[in-house]
DNA sequence: AACATAAGCAACCGCCGACAA
DNA sequence: GTTGTCGGCGGTTGCTTATGT
């Protein structure tokens, strides 16, 4: 029987205040952070160590950015929705600086409606204003990003994958993906595997998440140069290489670890795949056809 | 000015996977 | 293989603020 991760009795909720705040943060930066159940106890505070553990992660780590979500970050924001589906996380790891919870609530007072709204222009159907809805709380599966189907993929064993360390153009993202996949066996895949190849075995044998991870990566080198022009960021400019080291990607056919290395750092992708975002990927229409295995 | 409604967002809840015993 | 713990995630709630009437 799994036990709350704290008494609730006699615990503060709610919104926290500024001497919360400061016990807290005092606490993780001459502690560090984790043992969040013991947390409240050891530091002095009455909260849930959950609680300690979101206010810890969505608003009082260093570097934490807040608000004024520019056109770049909304951009990445909604074409990392498009592939991924609702992995906040997963998409926040690609914004330095911001949390989950903020592109989650961004995303559903944002982008949701403008995008659903958009969708609903595109396939004629009533806005929300035109058939009288007001706020939405539950989840719609005509929502953008849902409008099509979203399959959750079996990755397969690739165990190192190597890309070029020049700077890439933008023209040039599509050959990224032709960057030396690797069979179960370590061996490179033949040309018949590359992306211009409709059959269904490239989809099998190269790997999905394979293919995700170089858009990403496109994604966050574009998004990197037009940030260091701006002299905002600079830190993911340098996409050098994406390594799975076979000892720690046992890469059963259910899960395998999908990692790769921006500017340093590394960064897991485990994710849902959107298949017509591959299909625009690949320049290859595929709306029709629903792959699953 | 007062009230109603909508929007924004911090925080909570419950579930799940990873891991250890 | 089973059970318990921990940390993390996504969905949801509810409070606060903004806007409309």
């Amino acid at each position: 029987m799994r036990r709350p991760c704290c008494a609730k009795e006699g615990l503060n909720r709610g919104a926290w205040s500024a001497e919360e705040d400061e016990i807290l943060t005092y606490y993780i930066k001459s502690h560090g952070e984790g043992q969040w159940r013991d947390l409240p106890q050891r530091a002095g505070l009455k909260r849930c160590g959950k609680s300690c553990r979101l206010r810890w992660v969505n608003y009082l780590r260093p570097y934490i950015k807040r608000g004024n979500i520019c056109e770049e970050e909304e951009e990445l924001i909604l074409r990392m929705h498009k592939l991924l589906g609702n992995r906040w996380a997963l998409i926040a790891a690609r914004l330095p600086g911001r949390t989950d919870n903020e592109i989650k609530n961004y995303w559903n007072t944002n982008l949701r409606k403008r995008v659903r709204d958009r969708d609903r222009q595109k396939f004629g159907m009533q806005t929300d204003n035109e058939s009288g809805q007001g706020r939405l709380r539950i989840a719609n599966s005509i929502v953008s990003g849902e409008a099509h189907r979203v399959i959750r993929t079996k990755a397969v064993r690739c165990t190192k994958v190597l890309f070029q360390p020049q700077p890439l153009e933008k023209e040039q993202s599509h050959a990224m993906l032709s960057d030396v996949p690797l069979t179960d066996s370590g061996n490179p895949l033949s040309s018949s595997h590359y992306p211009n190849d409709k059959n269904i075995d490239f989809l099998v044998d190269f790997g999905i998440d394979d293919l995700l991870a170089p858009d990403i990566d496109l994604l966050m080198s574009s998004y990197s140069m037009v940030h260091a022009d701006k002299g905002i960021i600079n830190e993911h400019k340098d996409v050098t290489h994406v390594n799975f080291p076979a000892e720690e990607s046992p890469c059963a056919p259910m899960g395998c670890a999908r990692r790769f290395v921006v500017g340093g750092e590394h960064f897991d992708l485990n994710g849902e795949i959107d298949f017509n975002a591959l299909s625009s990927l690949l320049g290859e229409g595929c709306d029709d056809e629903i792959f699953a295995y």
